[in-house]
DNA sequence: ACTTAGATTTCGCCG
DNA sequence: CGGCGAAGTCTAAGT
């Protein structure tokens, strides 16, 4: 990884056109031609300007007068002309292998914990199959019921309104075959926002709110759910 | 900005649990707090971790062999904990004044050029006012055809299904006047998906692909568009 | 302070 | 490779 701290001005035209005026910053440069530009301003997660890879880049000038990132996306090209007025350092580093983040807790593991025990989406649920296709795109799970009764279930860490109006949409072109025209809705969630459950029962859609540790078997079931 | 070059792993507690096991990585410590951390596989602009401000950190040792970052999110709090084996670099760079980044080309430019020539958004089109109130907020553009239909204009860069039903909440709104009961709706976008597509029109909703080098009279339209 | 919508969103999965 | 939905989305604007 190349670190390069510059008085510089950038210029990008691609999707849109930006334009940064004079100042000093940082330049990433990444082995694998990855490129994002910072100040000490503004965002802390955001570059002000990036390419991302596959790129190629151009320097110019000795000392460094300037560097010219392109990149091809489809049929425009994508490019980057940063104007180097004055280098403050220039270092590299080498990092050595790849070590890769190890996520917990996301939205695919509760699907994939519900999938495996549907019966906690509601009682005697079995599952008929996980991303049941409609025509606007997948439910996360279809279920059937001890009745013989067909269940959508959307599954969301945190359930908002959007939740509801995407179960909602679900359901509406899922009815539309006669065979499936009574089914049902159920939103399952870590955690159901008051607009979202208020909104989901005004529908007739039942709401599960649902714990990750319980689910792993890992803590016992508060059992004031089951009266709730 | 101080910039540590360090092997280090990294822990995340907070929305979710991560790991980084021990590798060379950089740290990016800003004026205001703000932290990422970066290696040089991976992502170009997204960090490992990070953390924005506010923000309270701990620097422990000497050498400097553990950073801890705290955030207080509400009633949970979000914690980065850096473990420093060996620090490679540690620099510190003033990089002045802030120089923010400027803009050309998104959506606001798009909903200007349109209003400029509403025909684009549909034949004999003319504007009657951009930013349109409803109650639950501006339409993007109120246009009159030649038969003066009233016409809803929704304008997205990339029109998803939220898009659709931002506009069908607007004309559900719209309608209430009996006046502009027959309030017909467009999505002009320059690009829309086909899941957006489908939902729009099985709504009643027409979907108009604009060109924005067309817009800006830098390039002739594509005729095969007045064919389809 | 809180909510809503945009973003050069980025990222990962699955067709 | 393209479409789609999640994200520790982040961020800016409006209320």
């Amino acid at each position: 990884m190349r670190l390069i701290v510059a008085r510089c001005s950038v210029d990008y035209t691609g999707r849109l056109t930006t334009h940064l005026p004079e100042a000093v910053r940082l330049i990433m440069l990444k082995d694998d031609g990855g490129l994002s530009i910072w100040h000490d301003g503004g965002s802390s997660v955001k570059p002000q300007n990036w390419m991302t890879p596959p790129t190629a880049l151009e320097f110019e000038g000795e000392p460094l007068e300037r560097i010219v990132v392109r990149k091809f996306a489809g049929k425009t090209e994508d490019r980057l002309d940063i104007r180097i007025v004055e280098v403050v350092s220039d270092v590299t580093h080498d990092m050595g292998e790849a070590a890769e983040l190890e996520k917990d807790g996301v939205e695919k593991h509760l699907q994939e914990l519900l999938a495996d025990q549907p019966h906690w989406c509601g009682e005697g649920f079995r599952l008929v199959r996980r991303e049941w296709p409609t025509d606007i795109g997948p439910v996360d799970l279809m279920c059937r019921d001890d009745a013989d009764g067909w269940i959508a279930v959307e599954i969301k860490r945190v359930a908002t309104i959007d939740a509801v109006e995407q179960l909602t949409r679900y359901l509406g072109f899922i009815r539309q075959d006669p065979a499936l025209a009574g089914c049902t809705g159920v939103l399952a969630a870590q955690q159901i926002k008051p607009q979202a459950r208020t909104l989901a029962e005004s529908r007739g859609l039942r709401c599960v709110e649902v714990d990750l540790a319980v689910l792993r078997g890992e803590r016992e079931p508060d059992l004031t759910l089951f009266v709730a």
